[in-house]
DNA sequence: CTAGGGGTAAAT
DNA sequence: ATTTACCCCTAG
């Protein structure tokens, strides 16, 4: 009936994405297809691609279409689901400080109103992926992960100066343990105040080329696409060379990201559904600048 | 086939 | 209780 469960790993989840910037949104099965992505995907469906791809966006972007019902008044249920995803701001730490012992106090880090986070589980994700797949033992220092993200995908203008808010955000609220300039994912039961929320992406990837006995039901067939969505910029740019849309589409998504980014910081009190829509205006005149303007050389490249 | 509505159930 | 992954079905 519902499923075994089998969670998304970060690489096919970063297939994916990618995929929808080469392809398209809703050309699931050409990017199941697709060489470059059937590698990582030739477990899931075309159908298993639209689905998860639904899940995607109504987590980071409000309703997709599902869910439809509520809205983002989501916070404070019943005293147990007040995360605080904003630590930052209030005391600017010198950077380092090495020791490895973070004091963590047991009880709220900073009171905050943890209204607004919808917005930048991206790079997040990005870092975590990073140090996931970078797989060093004391963890991975800001230059490795950079430039493991740099090479993975297309990296904004700003991006040093965002990966290192980030990942000074990270730290701060724990998801991340640094030590000796490393970052690690902070394990399960490591520098959490209370019972709040974490990373929970440690598990390692578990699937492998092998046949797995579960589940090998009906999976893969292979046909043709037609349609897609996303937004009107993409539209557009599908009427461009693949290389050409994947650059293009890679720069605007890139640029609205930093564009999210640079929104909350500096508006943090803000709403999140302000940082929002500058995100979508951002990233709407991106894609036309890009559209437009020159040819950006660089792709988004998966081996 | 794809979008999207609806659902089950496993994880958290 | 919510989130997440998968399934199924229908209309287009």
């Amino acid at each position: 009936m519902g499923a075994p469960k089998q969670k998304w790993t970060s690489e096919e989840e970063s297939a994916l994405k990618a995929g929808v910037v080469k392809h398209g949104a809703g050309k699931w099965r050409t990017i199941l297809k697709d060489p470059e992505f059937s590698s990582v995907l030739y477990l899931r469906s075309n159908v298993d691609l639209k689905d998860k791809w639904r899940n995607m966006s109504v987590m980071s972007n409000g309703y997709g279409s599902r869910e439809k019902g509520r809205l983002a008044l989501r916070r404070v249920q019943h005293g147990t689901k007040d995360d605080n995803p904003l630590a930052l701001a209030t005391v600017d730490d010198s950077d380092e400080y090495e020791s490895g012992d973070r004091p963590l106090p047991s009880s709220s880090v900073s009171p905050q109103i943890g209204a607004s986070k919808r917005s930048m589980i991206r790079l997040d994700n990005l870092i975590v992926e990073a140090i996931n797949n970078l797989k060093e033992p004391g963890g991975s220092n800001r230059t490795t992960i950079a430039t493991y993200i740099e090479e993975q995908y297309w990296a904004p203008p700003n991006f040093k100066r965002l990966l290192s808010m980030k990942l000074k955000y990270l730290a701060q609220t724990g998801k991340l343990v640094k030590t000796k300039r490393k970052y690690r994912i902070a394990s399960a039961n490591a520098a959490m105040s209370d019972k709040k929320k974490l990373p929970a992406m440690l598990r390692l990837e578990g699937r492998q080329t092998s046949g797995s006995p579960m589940r090998v039901d009906k999976k893969d067939e292979i046909i043709v696409p037609t349609k897609g969505q996303i937004d009107l910029e993409l539209q557009k740019m599908r009427n461009m060379t693949p290389q050409e849309a994947a650059a293009a589409a890679a720069q605007a998504v890139a640029e609205a990201e930093a564009a999210i980014a640079e929104a909350e910081e500096a508006a943090r009190e803000a709403e999140a559904a302000e940082a929002d829509a500058e995100a979508a205006q951002a990233f709407a005149e991106a894609a036309l600048k890009t559209l437009k303007g020159r040819n950006t050389q660089r792709l988004m490249i998966r081996a």
